[in-house]
DNA sequence: CGCACTTTTGAGGATAGTCAACGTCTGTGG
DNA sequence: CCACAGACGTTGACTATCCTCAAAAGTGCG
């Protein structure tokens, strides 16, 4: 478990949940988060459906949100990384619209929702910062709109591996170096393509000298040609927020 | 300007927000929202990177909100029909980050954000009806995201057909015959196709004979055969929600 | 080891994009 | 009121991108 010296535990915690909060408010509200809770791969952390009893804080591992369609088709919304929290955009209606499925051993955290809905609101800035929380959820499906609607198979394909690259390096891991928790089918999905153009997107990657593929291993040889490949002007500025 | 005996003059001033409230709230309510503001075909309500200083309700008219990607391309997220609040999906961090443009002539009301944000920290149950709809935006978001990442591209323009017809019934007006506000340019953008794929689609619906199609005006004369071609098993039941 | 599943690669084809031409609508100014 | 310009919409021909199908190679697990 990684530990940063400017926002400890709190990180794994509620996503900088409890940084909003002073002394003994911070008490309560570790003292609502329940036991760390261990799941399995292809276990489902909630089903679209069910009604929201807590908010989950992934500690470790990496989860999949996917909604079905009336079809039956998946549409993976959403990759979580840890420090994330799960069932955020199903607050409001009460019941969750989308499933989480762990994509390797993972372990959760549970929030009861009532007893933080209760805490929030009697803390206003508690919950603004949820209010925070789900406009990023917002922002991020927006974002994810963009790359559908516009962007070619290797923009998307290029696109995805930069902003994996980033999360990985805001939770202090290597950006040029990292594992893929996900299958390339659950990459297509999530992208909008077929696992063959995923396939061949990376074949095109690594003979543009910008990556090397082993499998589920990335080594980002070249940033800057891998955002070119993305339509990225340049190397974005690394985000210096601390959520 | 219609009126429905279940939800009055709310439906027009706040999303059915003050539904959320009784007697002396339901005044305070009132008196942050300001007057209705006119404005015109192609104004600009606000502009990406704008600081939130209002939410904004539609009153009357149609309106895009669209985001601009670094290089420039237009990414229509949402139209907006009357009744519906702009801006919520900008709370949390302050700014908004789309830009809504009217489509016609249009008119707002403007509720300060502060105030809303005081009286809702003082409310909870004026809290849960933001988060409930800002959790909606999600959920609207995650649909188009199944749109566009799964659907063929007749099946996107027969189920936008779908949705709209279904938003003007639940104003009231005729699913069955209605004028598309927005330009052809602008549907393709919001579904991620082109012009000439959406007019070619409008043929075909007209070919099925599902639709009729003189510019703007659209007529559905056989609305199961325009659900099949969106890929819908059958007509769905209409939503008894009252918002 | 053997089986199932995933990933890669190739060949061929369909869908939707590009380019171009033409028709239609709208608003402006004579 | 009409003429005109410019934007919008439709249609056709062609093309590129990405999907489908198929087969082989690689990976993981009981």
């Amino acid at each position: 478990m990684l530990h940063r010296p400017n926002c400890r535990d709190c990180r794994w915690r509620g996503m900088c949940i409890s940084n909003a909060l002073g002394g003994r408010e911070l008490e309560r509200f570790e003292g609502i988060a329940e036991q760390n809770n261990a799941i399995h791969k292809g276990d489902q952390v909630f089903r679209s459906g069910e009604p929201l009893r807590v908010l989950h804080v992934l500690r470790s591992g990496c989860v999949k949100s996917s909604s079905i369609s009336e079809d039956g088709a998946e549409q993976i919304i959403r990759f979580h990384l840890p420090g994330e929290m799960l069932g955020l955009n199903s607050v409001g209606t009460g019941f969750h619209h989308c499933t989480a499925t762990a994509l390797d051993s993972a372990s959760v955290c549970e929030i009861p929702y009532r007893r933080l809905q209760d805490m929030a609101d009697r803390i206003p800035v508690l919950n603004q910062r949820l209010f925070r929380m789900m406009s990023r959820e917002i922002e991020r499906d927006e974002q994810l709109l963009m790359l559908l609607g516009k962007k070619s198979a290797s923009e998307r394909v290029a696109r995805f591996l930069v902003n994996l690259s980033q999360l990985f390096g805001q939770r202090g891991f290597s950006t040029r170096e990292f594992n893929l928790t996900m299958a390339r089918r659950e990459i297509a999905n999530y992208l909008g393509l077929t696992v063959e153009t995923v396939s061949r997107s990376f074949r095109m990657f690594q003979d543009e000298g910008a990556l090397e593929v082993e499998g589920k291993h990335i080594t980002v040889r070249d940033p800057d040609c891998l955002y070119r490949l993305g339509g990225l002007p340049f190397q974005p500025a690394a985000r210096v927020s601390n959520q």
